[in-house]
DNA sequence: CTGTTGACCAAAT
DNA sequence: TATTTGGCCAACA
């Protein structure tokens, strides 16, 4: 055994996630039964396959922010995509009620 | 092997 | 409410 767990696991719960909800690194890598690897979960989301078709863009951090320096190419790409299904930022966070595991 | 990095997090301040 | 701090741990140099 080596990794806590594969990128598989990770693409499988991602691909699960309604257009206009989000969910945070933290709450993914819980849900494969590896807590402590929240950033572990994000390097994965950075090796993507770029037509992966996966939506990455619902993933944003426990404080609901983009965990992308702020203005920069990725993070605009992010809010962009996130806009195309109605979640707007306010304050740089996403409001509580698009989130869709609120207890896990 | 040691040291650094990072799409993180929760608790303390 | 905002910022800092300490912890985390796989991946990489």
């Amino acid at each position: 055994m080596h990794a806590p767990f594969s990128p598989s696991d990770i693409w499988f719960i991602l691909d699960k996630i309604p257009s206009g909800t989000v969910a945070t690194y933290g709450q993914l890598a819980r849900m494969v039964g590896a807590p402590s690897h929240a950033r572990l979960v994000g390097n994965i989301l950075k090796q993507l396959p770029a037509g992966s078709g996966l939506p990455w863009h619902r993933i944003v951090n426990s404080k609901g922010k983009i965990s992308f320096p702020e203005s920069g190419r990725k993070y605009l790409e992010q809010q962009k995509l996130l806009e195309e299904e109605g979640i707007t930022l306010l304050n740089g966070k996403v409001s509580l009620k698009e989130y869709q595991w609120q207890g896990d």
